[in-house]
RNA sequence: GCCUGGGUGGCGGAACUGGUAGACGCAAGGGACUUAAAAUCCCUUGGGGCUGAGUCCCCGUGCGGGUUCGAUUCCCGCCCCAGGCACCA
């Protein structure tokens, strides 16, 4: 009987659906395991990098469930966002039909993989019911102030028609269109304030002890605390004070000018009516045309310009001008800082190109410093000097002292400042959950009552061809009463940033079926936090952070009993294909190229680096035609089998067909000595046993230890995989061999096989179902428990001791585990390789490691 | 520039706490079976050396040093690759 997969595994997915083997409760008498992987977008199809996450998933999922905990494994659809605008604009359909249809083709596609999800829980984010808790949550953030409208300069998109958050930009592009260049905008948004929570989303980074370190320090990086002091320059002729941050106060004596980041709003007011004016505002606008992040690269020339204004250092009290400077940051610290040429590279810079005055306040504890000399700024430690009552001192020391000092003179404050800024969320999207706010003449901004949620996103209208919100010109949607005086009122049109859908979806699996508000606290309470939550590094800040932070918001509104979401992160690598391209037709897709040739010219094709699969580089496997070639079971090994996890994952076809072979060998194996296997009792240990088939037995037991090992202490299925690729290589050299006890051997056998089939089953759960029903059981490898091996089974009579001369092999020799160490020398000693080695060189020192080597050093 | 990973055969990778480097798989070569092919099975496979082809010798984990009886593993310096961040005051 051949091993068919495509009629195996349709076979028992129909079973498992039938029997509803994966729903879960809450009143389970099992220990809870909540594993989630990230939850995809509904693009269309999966691609390699779905299967390569659900597959490590799933493996897991499948092996706790044998270890004994209720596990809940969900799936939904992060179904908001703006590809399905941009398809429906194209393929001129709707975004909810698009989406909706992308969901049931994707459905499908996951079913067909096998994955052991929950699909009772299944839930996607578009749906009303999903995002009208998420609009409750915002009124409830609102009425605390951690919701709240700025005018901010934002990044904006001219392709999205729409805003970025900081963290969305990357090298100064749309991170989801990166050739179109992010530009500067001022406009009115709403944020989420995640500063206010983030000392304590820092400090708790030292509580994850299951998260990799790297995800941790790009978070902490992220968030960027730091310690210093914010000091008043009050300017001259004028009440108004100028505010600066500086983490650097030990050198306020060498302040000798100021700098304005050009958004500064101050700036206007200070050079209107001056002479300066007009060259001021052209500097301003010429700079804010660049894009912060060009305006701030490090290698832009430092440029500035003079404001015609003066301020006083507040502790030397000279009179220093007051300039707008390029590399000034608005959005970090104050937005204007203090330039202390002689410390700080950059003002070092500044400050020759302007002919600015230096002074030197920390010099090196065996020489002098020249202002007149200096080629950079001097940026170690060292001794306070030019600063009065400090002199003398170690500049680190003195830091405290003197931001005490401008504290008790009411010059300044000691602060603490984050990186981090606050969670802009407005969308001028279409597709996304509107945010539940109602503009009045007479009341102002005012939230939606909540009986009168959720705010449906309409979607009976047209779509903009430019690409741009429908919402602004739909009266039918923004035309309201306002809920406080009755009169015409406008509703906001804006909708929110889909990165707040994905920061609670894990809480509402829970309890997707209910009703009466966003979250069952006893349910979630019972699930939450996830156990293992397995997804892309790619998400490493942006939407674990997001995550974090909603956490701590649903906690402190009463929702959630727990702080940190996630308990362990496993962030896997990306599947990379290696590119290939014609001269002529640029790079092509795998089935444009034969015999190593286009298949449109014939020309001989390039082969390029190994990169992450993508669509533009073309580089890319569609599982689909893997899974009807070779079924899902080849394809989840595959994934599993070529790398650990946390790597990269090299595309290999060859490597796809090995997996297959070895699924055909497992079969064979079972399948060829079917009626033997089923004919034989399981062996227990029980006996005596000539000495090939006690090896068996040992290599079953030790591929047991260390497949469990592999998967629970680091998830490296690749050497799991490979263990039990051993014990059936010596399954099949056992039974080639004429046997000597039949009834024996059939035992043993039996044994090893139905242990490398419950071993393979959470990786090959189609195949090994099938199998072990084969061997005579009735219920399906999910229910049986997961073996634990016999230790007394690992035991062996000999073992292999590897001898070396000073530090080089030179010989090995098996000897009876029972021997001493002073014993294992003494055979060591005796034996002949050995002693050709040692000859008559005196014997300097002998180094025995237990049960394992002796090192004779000569 | 900074931070974080990583560099091991023709390839993916293994070696878990400093103790046999290259498990397992792929590819390649040879052989068996077959009319033939596919499939399957067996053997060889890091490089080099050798009148005694041996459970032989030398070299070998990016490069150069060091610690150690012994280093892919620890330390110092350097090179390269990938990802992230960047005038952070």
């Amino acid at each position: 009987m051949k091993y068919e997969p495509g009629q195996v595994e349709a076979k028992w997915q129909a079973r498992w659906d039938d029997e509803g083997l994966f729903r879960v409760t809450e009143d389970s008498p099992k220990e809870k395991y909540y594993l989630l992987e990230m939850f995809p977008y509904p693009s269309g199809k999966i691609h390699m990098g779905h299967v390569r996450n659900y597959t490590i998933g799933d493996v897991v999922a499948r092996y706790k469930r044998m270890k004994g905990y209720n596990v809940l494994h969900p799936m939904g659809w992060d179904a908001f966002g703006m590809p399905a605008e941009n398809a429906a604009i194209e393929n001129n359909t709707h975004p909810a039909r698009w989406t909706m249809d992308n969901i049931s083709a994707m459905k499908v596609q996951l079913k067909r993989m096998g994955f052991s999800y929950d699909w009772d829980r299944e839930l996607a984010t578009c749906d009303p019911e999903y995002y009208r808790w998420e609009q409750l949550i915002f009124l409830k953030m609102y009425e605390r102030g951690l919701a709240y409208k700025k005018k901010t300069h934002v990044n904006w998109c001219e392709k999205c028609q729409s805003v970025l958050a900081n963290e969305q930009v990357e090298n100064g592009c749309c991170w989801r269109h990166t050739d179109q260049e992010v530009s500067i905008r001022e406009m009115d948004s709403w944020f989420l304030k995640i500063t206010d929570y983030a000392e304590e989303i820092l400090d708790h980074c030292d509580k994850l002890p299951g998260w990799p370190q790297r995800v941790l320090t790009m978070q902490r990086n992220w968030i960027g605390k730091s310690h210093g002091a914010i000091i008043r320059f009050p300017v001259v002729d004028s009440d108004e004070v100028i505010e600066v941050f500086t983490t650097r106060q030990d050198t306020l004596y060498g302040a000798t000018f100021l700098c304005f980041a050009p958004e500064h709003p101050m700036v206007r007011d200070l050079v209107r009516g001056l002479p300066e004016e007009e060259e001021v505002l052209g500097f301003i606008e010429r700079t804010l045309r660049m894009e912060t992040h060009l305006r701030t690269a490090d290698f832009t020339v430092k440029e500035g310009v003079f404001t015609g204004r003066y301020c006083l250092n507040p502790v030397t009290r000279e009179e220093i001008p007051i300039y707008v400077a390029n590399f000034v940051l608005f959005d970090y610290g104050t937005g204007a800082i203090m330039a202390v040429p002689t410390h700080d590279q950059r003002d070092f810079e500044f400050a020759k190109k302007y002919d600015l005055p230096l002074r030197v306040v920390i010099k090196p504890e065996d020489r002098d410093l020249n202002e007149e000399t200096m080629t950079e700024a001097y940026l170690e430690e060292g001794i306070l000097v030019n600063s009065g009552p400090f002199n003398g001192r170690p500049n680190l020391e003195a830091l405290q002292d003197i931001a005490e000092y401008l504290e008790a003179e009411g010059m300044g404050r000691r602060t603490v400042n984050y990186r981090i800024r606050d969670w802009g969320i407005s969308r001028q999207r279409y597709w996304g959950a509107p945010i539940p706010i109602i503009y009045c003449d007479h009341c102002g901004t005012v939230p939606v009552p909540e009986s009168d949620l959720p705010v449906v996103l309409p979607l009976d209208l047209d779509l903009r061809p430019n690409g741009g919100s429908p919402l602004p010109y739909e009266s039918s949607f923004y035309e309201c009463d306002c809920p406080r005086c009755g009169r015409k009122a406008r509703r906001e049109t804006d909708t929110m940033d889909t990165f707040v859908e994905s920061s609670w979806y894990f809480d509402r699996y829970a309890c997707p079926d209910y009703h009466q508000g966003p979250l069952d606290v006893k349910r979630v309470e019972y699930w939450m936090p996830v156990d293992q939550y397995i997804g892309g590094i790619e998400h490493a800040i942006l939407h674990l952070l997001y995550s974090r932070f909603y956490t701590r918001v649903l906690r402190d509104l009463g929702y959630l009993k727990v702080s940190e979401p996630f308990t362990n992160l496993l962030t896997q690598g990306m599947v990379c294909k290696e590119t290939q391209e014609c001269p002529e037709h640029g790079y092509l897709f795998p089935e444009e190229v034969r015999k190593g040739r286009c298949a449109l010219c014939g020309k001989e094709i390039v082969t390029g680096n190994t990169v992450k699969m993508s669509k533009s580089k073309r580089n890319v496997v569609d599982p689909q035609a893997l899974v009807d070639r070779y079924g899902a079971d080849t394809v989840r090994m595959f994934c599993l089998f070529a790398a650990p996890p946390e790597r990269d994952l090299e595309w290999s076809d060859r490597g796809v067909e090995g997996s297959y072979r070895f699924l055909n060998r497992v079969w064979r194996l079972v399948m060829d000595h079917l009626e033997e296997l089923r004919g034989a009792v399981t062996y227990q240990g029980d006996e005596d046993l000539p000495p090939a088939l006690r090896s068996l037995h040992r290599k079953t037991h030790q591929t047991i230890k260390k497949v469990t090992e592999d998967i629970e202490a680091r998830f490296h299925f690749n050497t799991a995989v490979s263990a039990v690729m051993e014990l059936v290589n010596e399954i099949g050299q056992v039974l080639a061999e004429p046997a000597q006890e039949e009834g024996k051997t059939w035992s043993v056998a039996r044994e090893a096989v139905e242990t490398a089939v419950v071993l393979l089953s959470p990786v090959v759960p189609h195949l090994c179902d099938e199998l072990w029903e084969k061997l005579g059981h009735n219920d399906c490898l999910i229910d049986f428990p997961w073996p634990e091996h016999r230790e007394e089974a690992l035991k062996a009579e000999t073992r292999l001791v590897v001898l070396q001369v000073n530090g080089k092999v030179r010989s090995r020799i098996e000897v009876p585990v029972s021997l001493g160490e002073k014993e294992i020398e003494a055979a060591a000693l005796a034996d002949e390789r050995l002693a050709r080695w040692i000859a008559d060189k005196p014997i300097k020192k002998i180094i025995v490691v237990r049960k394992k080597l002796v090192n004779v050093v000569v």
